[in-house]
DNA sequence: AATAATTTTTAGATAACTCTAAAAATATAT
DNA sequence: ATATATTTTTAGAGTTATCTAAAAATTATT
């Protein structure tokens, strides 16, 4: 009858999972994403199908019913409202709001999102740049695209992360590379796609991974 | 290892218990607390005992060891802090708090109760009037004592109330008392014992059970 | 002090979620 | 197409927390 802890971490993880393409969300993928194992996947993949959160043939995977994605992109906005929260009220970087966001999402509360959304004057995007989807699910679009696909010469604004490791946010945070950020893109190393751009007035090589896992917007 | 979600939730209940009188908490008593079985608070307390949270002997009912006192006192800070956030910043009547905090208390996070102890201007009282421990435990101390003590004639300040339920919360929100007002003891009815009172500026019989439950303190 | 009533503990089961190891189905390679 | 490799499912078992029913201990009553 009620939603267990576990049964939305498997949606949301199922959900996570079915952007990455069109086809349905695989056993291993879901358990290697869980840090499970995959018999745990089809035990759960089979209750989750029984509650109709997820349409499941053996042998074929998931994906999610409507009712499935609804509980997933709530889930996904209370991650990242309270993502908002820790970092505009709580001085919490960037790097440091993800577990305890995890643990937040799961609380429930028919008025508190609503408030802490209106508290925070209704934030469309979370610290990394992920759009936060309205009451009815909405998400609003920004065309973002990668740094790496930014043309020599062009200027553009950081609007996000791909990746939103630890590791990765503290560099950026070490070169002084946050959202917002004016970016103009000086040369492109034919050899190893290495970036020179032109940031906070000066110049600043950085590697393929790192142009690739920035979003930016072109102006 | 690890604390559970549950254990927390029985220490939690164990304290409270605890407060009520000097002798040891009762498995019954538990039960009742946490609207459960008898048998079910013996596994676990057995199971706090392993764990060293509680002091336990077959048939002689459980006390907390310091490190369980520890544990109760920090769940009672954070449930106390979140309910004071729900009430000053995101609009949350005091009778609507009181269920989102109980899911609130158990979040895990060292820098998150912290900083939301200084966001909120390191509150002392919670919104029932409740003292909130601080980081190293101590609560402050106030001499409150319940209206039906006070002596006709005497003006005092309302500070907290001993019953928190939604019912007695609004028959107070519907009789504008609320946690600083100024209240005068106008006469006490030796009949039922209910009390005139001046409040508002203007004249406010309540019964006995409202005066029993409400915690002054005298000016 | 013996009996009755109450409280507490044990015994045995169940439900949710997890695991390892083995079997079955599907996908890949020859 | 057949054999091989990979993926997925099943079988069986462990953990945590719960329950009912029965046994044991404690407390209250006569
Ligand atoms: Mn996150
Ligand atoms: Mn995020
Ligand atoms: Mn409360
Ligand atoms: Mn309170």
């Amino acid at each position: 009858m009620m939603i267990t802890l576990t049964e939305e971490n498997y949606i949301k993880a199922i959900y996570h999972l079915g952007k990455l393409g069109t086809a349905n969300v695989s056993t291993n993928a879901i358990a290697k994403e869980m840090e499970t194992k995959a018999s745990s996947v089809t035990d759960m993949v089979k209750k989750l199908s029984e509650k109709a959160y997820v349409d499941y043939k053996k042998y074929q995977g998931v994906s999610l019913t409507e009712k499935g994605k609804a509980i997933a992109v709530n889930i996904v906005r209370k991650h990242r409202l309270w993502e908002v929260f820790l970092v505009e009220k709580l001085n919490f970087l960037w790097d440091e709001v993800h577990d305890v966001a995890e643990q937040l999402e799961h609380i429930k509360s028919p008025k508190l999102i609503d408030e802490l959304d209106a508290f925070l004057n209704f934030p469309t995007h979370d610290p990394h740049g992920d759009p936060i989807p309205d009451k009815d699910g909405n998400f609003s679009k920004l065309d973002k695209v990668k740094l790496s696909k930014v043309a020599v010469g062009e200027t553009c604004t950081c609007v996000g992360v791909e990746d939103s490791s630890s590791a990765f946010l503290k560099y950026l945070d070490n070169h002084k590379i946050a959202l917002g950020s004016k970016i103009e893109v000086i040369a492109i190393e034919p050899f190893d796609e290495s970036v020179t751009i032109l940031i906070n007035a000066s110049k600043l090589n950085i590697s393929k991974h790192v142009s690739n896992n920035l979003f930016v917007r072109t102006n």
